[in-house]
RNA sequence: UGCCCGAUGGUGUAAUGGUAGCACAACUGACUCUGGAUCAGUUUGUCUAGGUUCAAAUCCUAGUCGGGCAGCCA
């Protein structure tokens, strides 16, 4: 059935071949791991996910999605001073927002401490790991060294098995106050990578931890917890970001010297997102909010998971974004008018269409009696299945503003002084004359078929329903703010872009007061709106997610 | 400073020794009841210097520039 000359449409929509997809099918072709795929996403709790967070995620859930394989999803939660409960609950909720499943595969790294105890012990019995008493300020002052400077050996390091041993078990019985001792990997303190100088596996931490309780109080350091965790779980393909590359000689160091680990998982690292005009460490973020430049987490403006999904941004959206964005080892800075594109194109498809005014000017019809009292429109151009339906139409309608000009510029093509433009669904309207703050037209019926060069949008001013609208824009005015702030000596904050928010009260078709929370539109000319969750019957909030590619207002500037 | 990693148009990427391609952005034009969308087109690139090779973005050497590491953070 197939025609052989025409060519295979997947072909063109293969995703790039990155170098992880091509190690990954590699490794599938090569019969490695039994021909299992299995990534995780191990977030650490301590904060709300971001946009770079989500390119993780959609690299290690996509991944295995795309092989067959499973992705767990695993709270790195080996440290009780940094942790809370309260970020467990909404990483799992963008995560499945995001549109990925781990099924049975939510997991805790604490879920493990005593497994790793054990691994420990093992590596002090093969004399591998020894109990040290050295302070941190006398290690890293004196004994661990600078590069090229090799370091010297801590005077515990030859310290007998049975002794570090015993040590280990007064430490996680609560007998030795925080930072009293540690247990160090015995590996090779002339290493060039400072990762191999007896890094630290486990320290004493007398915190109650926000999952596993009073019952520890020795933790593991994360370079020994996550190659552990890994292997535990099967894990075959261990994605990361570039800072982990350094410790990946010791990650594989501690797989390679512990016997009867279920598995051998690889480690493999990317470059992390960064995007245009806006920050993405969770410090930054969290001085943003914590200063009121944003109202909270979910601010629209923030580049976190929960401020795109309120500022109306779809799941779709950021994934083909991470997707455009592709995986390589280079650290980039990525536009954000990407993204922008990916949220104009997932919702060009998708949003309904309809009419709002958001800076009013009254138009009053002087042939009344002519005019019909509803008009069919159409709610989306590009989806015929979501079919028509009634708009109010009145004698009396708000126009935007911007609409209507009584010295035109040359290539204005709206509503002007005798001039005649078609209003959206509903005619055409000639301007007579201006009376006060009304413009005065008359109108005609489609068939009129007026030659005009342009459309605006309006709504029946008796019928339309006022709306506080929400225009956001940039967080920052200029591209890349931490980078600027360091190369002039300033402060980022000086950065911030102080219209990123505008309030504008207008006015949006009746049938628009029963949307709800979340939903999208497309306010025609205007861009694309959702219902902030703040909107109730009676007092509507959207929020503008991206405008509308407006070719005028570059013309405009340029003039 | 030592070690590790990287460098392709304005931005992000592809090319796996054999014609430097795609997307975004920008700019033209066509079309259009959204100055949207769509369609057609244009501009712009292999960090530098050597080497290997019939042939180098790709391999080798050196340099330049950028990033990372030097927590009992992850």
């Amino acid at each position: 059935m197939k025609n052989e000359s025409i060519p295979e449409p997947s072909e063109a929509a293969a995703p790039a071949k990155h170098f992880i997809r091509q190690i990954i099918e590699d490794d599938l072709r090569a019969g490695k791991n039994g021909g299992r795929v299995v990534t995780r996403f191990p977030p650490e709790p301590n904060g709300y996910l971001h946009i770079g967070h989500a390119k993780a995620i959609c690299i290690d859930f996509g991944m295995a999605l795309e092989h067959g394989g499973e992705c767990h999803l695993r709270m790195d939660d080996t440290n009780p001073t940094k942790e809370e409960v309260e970020y467990i609950e909404s990483i799992q909720e963008d995560v499945r927002w995001l549109g990925f499943d781990w099924g049975k595969h939510f997991y805790f790294a604490s879920d493990y401490f005593g497994r790793m105890f054990d691994c420990c012990a093992e590596l002090i019995r093969k004399g591998k790991a020894y109990v040290c008493g050295l302070t941190q300020d006398e290690w890293s002052k004196t004994y661990r060294g600078a590069p090229p400077a090799a370091g010297q050996p801590s005077p515990y390091r030859d310290r007998p098995a049975e002794e570090s041993l015993r040590l280990f078990e007064e430490m996680r019985a609560g007998k030795h106050a925080d930072g009293a001792l540690c247990v160090r990997a015995k590996i090779d303190m002339a290493s060039p990578n400072l990762h191999l100088r007896d890094p630290v596996l486990y320290r004493i931490l007398h915190a109650g931890h926000p999952h596993t309780g009073n019952t520890w109080c020795v933790y593991p350091t994360y370079d020994f917890a996550h190659p552990l965790e890994d292997a535990f779980e099967g894990i075959t393909h261990s994605l990361c970001t570039l800072e982990f590359e350094v410790h990946r000689p010791l990650y594989d160091w501690v797989i390679d010297n512990l016997d009867n680990l279920p598995s051998r998982p690889r480690q493999y690292e990317f470059a992390r997102l960064n995007l245009t005009y806006t920050v993405m460490s969770k410090r930054r973020l969290l001085e943003l909010v914590n200063e009121g430049r944003v109202r909270g987490w979910d601010d629209p403006r923030m580049p976190t998971i929960g401020g795109l999904r309120r500022r109306g941004y779809t799941p779709e959206a950021i994934r083909a974004f991470v997707e455009a964005v592709g995986v390589t080892k280079f650290e980039s800075l990525s536009d954000v008018a990407l993204l922008e594109h990916c949220v104009r194109d997932d919702l060009n498809k998708r949003a309904a269409r309809r009419l709002a005014v958001l800076n009013p000017r009254r138009v009053v019809i002087e042939n009344a009696s002519e005019i019909p009292a509803e008009v069919d429109a159409v709610n989306n151009p590009e989806d015929k299945s979501a079919g028509t339906r009634k708009v109010p139409f009145s004698s009396e309608l708000f126009v935007e503003a911007d609409d209507f000009m009584e010295n035109p510029p040359p290539k204005y093509f709206r509503l002007t002084p005798g001039g005649s433009v078609r209003i959206r669904y509903a005619g055409f309207l000639t301007c007579l004359r201006v009376e006060g703050d009304a413009v005065v037209c008359r109108w005609s019926p489609p068939e009129a078929a007026l030659k005009v060069k342009g459309t605006i949008h309006w709504v029946s001013a008796k019928h339309a329903v006022p709306a506080e609208v929400r225009l956001y824009d940039r967080l920052f005015s200029v591209e890349d703010p931490m980078a600027k702030a360091a190369a002039e000596g300033k402060d980022y904050h000086e950065f911030l872009n102080p219209d990123s928010l505008k309030t504008a009260t207008g006015f949006v078709e009746p049938g628009l007061a029963a949307a709800n929370p979340l939903e999208r539109f497309q306010f025609e000319r205007l861009g694309y709106f959702c219902v902030d969750p703040d909107s109730k019957a009676g007092r509507l909030v959207f929020n503008r997610a991206v405008t509308l590619k407006d070719t005028w207002a570059k013309v405009a500037a340029k003039a």
